[in-house]
DNA sequence: AACGAATCCAACCGCGCATGG
DNA sequence: GCCATGCGCGGTTGGATTCGT
């Protein structure tokens, strides 16, 4: 039952790094690349799992990290791109150059958040705190700094018994707004890691499902969970514009005005218009860690390809 | 100076996804 | 289609450090 350990544990070093065992590890990189991790720990005489050594490089000694404070600016970027994709620390530290995710998770639960409600927003919505949106009480234990929960969830649980109904028009208007994760295609081309899914699959047509396809397995979701929703709704933030996405893929240089004022109207991640009005296309603001923009989202009108 | 509280952050853990046999 | 494996991600932990009294 269940999954065989990542190592060996019982022959492994835990804990702290010693300068040893990082030199080794760097030394090891250098020569033989990234990857294996698994098996790089016994080839580079490490006592170490893979997992660990893939942390400690990642984190820590890869060379193009950037030490120090974040800088305003990066602050900023952080809130802004948290207010659109929520706890995707990975996809964010993505727009951050030499910035890793557990650095920005870390800052994130140290510094921002404090900072935001300092401001009075709340951390985890980015709305007002004091704002009542709806009656809907979330289940998400309200953890303060350094004093987080277990909460195993990763899926933010609504409980809407005691929303009005207009209260539940909106949440389903909103709703209708956001992808559930219901393609796994976008979901997996989002990950910043894997730079070329990103352009085979957010940059052309190819390789995607159809507009009509996402409809309609958009719908039949709407349709099982429809009998539920009204009491619980499942409300996974992860990624948020997949129906926005298929209705933007634009085809011709003509649907750019109407994809640009599409998007201007989803109003609760206004964030978008920046990354609208920057000129820059999501994949290459959220998925590539490549400094130059991918050559498939650009268009000779000066647009870019949006996702 | 001493002590406890608060904060920071590197590292660990467990789960989910992708892939290949 | 199923299963095993490897990798990556997000949440959490706990030791080290800083702060306040």
């Amino acid at each position: 039952m269940g999954r065989s350990p990542c190592c060996e544990k019982a022959h492994t070093n835990k804990g702290a790094w010693t300068k040893e065992e990082d030199e080794r590890l760097i030394d090891y990189i250098r020569v033989h690349g990234e990857g294996c991790w698994r098996s790089l720990p016994k080839a580079a005489g490490l006592l170490r799992c893979g997992k660990s050594c893939r942390l400690r490089w990642i984190n820590y000694l890869r060379p193009d990290l950037k030490r120090g404070n974040f800088t305003d600016e990066e602050d900023e970027l952080i809130i802004k791109l948290h207010s659109l994709l929520g706890n995707k620390w990975s996809v964010i530290a993505g727009r951050l150059p030499g910035r890793t995710d557990n650095e920005i998770k870390n800052y994130w639960n140290t510094h921002v958040k404090r900072k935001l409600i300092s401001r009075g927003i709340d951390p985890q919505t980015h709305r007002p705190l004091n704002e009542k949106t709806t009656t809907a009480t979330t289940t998400t234990t309200g953890t303060t700094t350094g004093a987080a929960k277990p909460t195993a969830n990763r899926v933010t649980q609504l409980n809407f018994e005691n929303a009005s109904p207009q209260s539940i028009s909106e949440i389903k208007l909103l709703k209708s707004n956001i992808d559930f994760k219901c393609s796994k295609n976008f979901n997996s081309s989002f990950n910043p890691r894997k730079p070329e899914s990103v352009e085979e699959t957010n940059c052309s047509s190819s390789g995607m499902t159809t507009d009509e396809e996402q409809h309609q397995h958009h719908h039949h979701q709407e349709e099982r969970k429809s009998s539920h929703e009204n009491k619980e709704i499942n409300l996974e933030l992860t990624i948020g514009l997949a129906p926005i996405r298929s209705e933007l893929t634009p085809t011709s240089s003509s649907n750019l005005a109407d994809a640009e004022s599409k998007l201007q109207q989803q109003a609760p991640y206004q964030i978008l218009e920046k990354v609208v009005t920057r000129g820059v296309c999501t994949c290459c603001q959220l998925g590539s860690q490549r400094s130059e923009l991918c050559s498939n989202c650009q268009n000779s009108n000066g647009f870019y390809r949006y996702y």
